[in-house]
RNA sequence: CGCGGGAUAGAGCAGUUCGGUAGCUCGUCGGGCUCAUAACCCGAAGGUCGUCGGUUCAAAUCCGGCUCCCGCAA
């Protein structure tokens, strides 16, 4: 099939390569524009064009997709079908149509559980045991549109939402290729999705990050997890701001708040307590929490937060 | 020139105000204690103090340039 792609971060970057050594062809890929980012706001292409452009594939960085310029690319190309994964635009309706199959989108959950824009964030905050990709043929709503494909993945007790990510950016690779081959032999069954069971989730930001540690501690491990890679968990030890990459759920207790263990750094929280295992103090390099407790004086006791 | 912190032994830090013998916690190695240990005791190795230049009898420390790392804000 004659394929127009779009995507922007490094999840949607998988299932770009994926297509690209298909059988199928990739003629044109959509990203965001370049944006500032940074210490220094240095200009920086998104992942997708870095990819679409080793790949030797055109890249058009449209401020909207609603201008008849968009439309006329995409219709100049002729595409099949506009596969979509995190692309980070809102496809007007012209848009669509354009394609003879529509537009496919790659999400990563398991609609229509987690809607919008942090999905797999959410999975992980929520302590889900279960998550997922779902191919669907995109309509106006968000993330509303009919369920072509599903694909299961478990989360493990501690893994990240970095890891997940990585892993449904392949499965969503292969079950874009799935898809396709499937609305190709006419084999594709769209299902209404159910919306008394639809969620939506917001766009995480730094908000979430603060730690409060009288909540239960399975709340606080996921919270450490959900926000790992980005934007990080954070809380004050010693008065200085300190970020918490990794945590292990710990059932040791004590008073909520408060360091009941120094090595290995243990903070009990509202039920039960975690391990600290990875922390980066403000100004410092991330470090295992041997080697913070080795450098800094904590006491037991001492209150966190 | 958005604000700020940092670079000292394998790791993490102190020492810089006020120049004068290179320190701490941990790790490593050796020995001891112990039924035993990631516990405890004794000992040892390991550092051109990021880099270049300046001031000085003398610079980790004072002055100037440069490189790299990180937090905040966006």
């Amino acid at each position: 099939m004659n394929i127009i792609y779009m995507g922007t971060p490094d999840f949607a970057v998988p299932a770009l390569k994926q297509l690209a050594f298909s059988s199928h062809t990739v003629s044109a890929v959509f990203t965001q524009p370049d944006r500032p980012k940074g210490r220094k706001m240095i200009m920086t292409p998104p992942d997708v064009k870095v990819c679409a452009q080793e790949l030797g594939i055109p890249v058009y960085q449209p401020d909207s997709m609603k201008s008849k310029e968009a439309l006329e690319i995409i219709n100049k190309y002729n595409p099949d079908v506009i596969v979509v994964a995190a692309y980070g635009k809102i496809l007007p309706q012209a848009v669509l149509d354009a394609p003879k199959y529509g537009c496919v989108n790659i999400h990563g959950s398991l609609l229509p559980k987690y809607r919008g824009a942090s999905p797999i964030q959410q999975a992980v905050l929520n302590g889900d045991k279960i998550t997922g990709i779902t191919t669907m043929l995109m309509d106006a709503g968000l993330d509303t549109g009919d369920v072509l494909m599903t694909s299961k993945t478990e989360i493990g007790e501690n893994e990240t939402s970095g890891e997940i990510f990585d892993r449904l950016a392949l499965l969503g690779g292969e079950l874009i290729l799935e898809t396709l081959s499937a609305l190709e032999n006419g084999t594709a069954v769209p299902k209404k999705q159910d919306e008394s069971l639809a969620t939506h989730t917001a766009k995480i930001d730094k908000s979430y990050c603060p730690i409060d540690f009288s909540k239960p501690a399975t709340e606080v491990h996921n919270k450490v997890r959900g926000l790992n890679p980005w934007p990080v968990a954070t809380s004050k030890i010693g008065g200085k701001s300190v970020k918490i990459y990794t945590t292990r759920l710990c059932n040791k207790t004590g008073t909520s708040g408060t360091i009941i263990s120094i090595k290995p750094l243990i903070i009990a929280c509202g039920e039960g307590s975690v391990e600290i295992t990875e922390i980066q103090p403000e100004g410092r390099k991330r470090m295992s929490a041997d080697a913070f407790t080795a450098g800094h004086q904590i006491k037991i006791g001492e209150t966190v937060g």
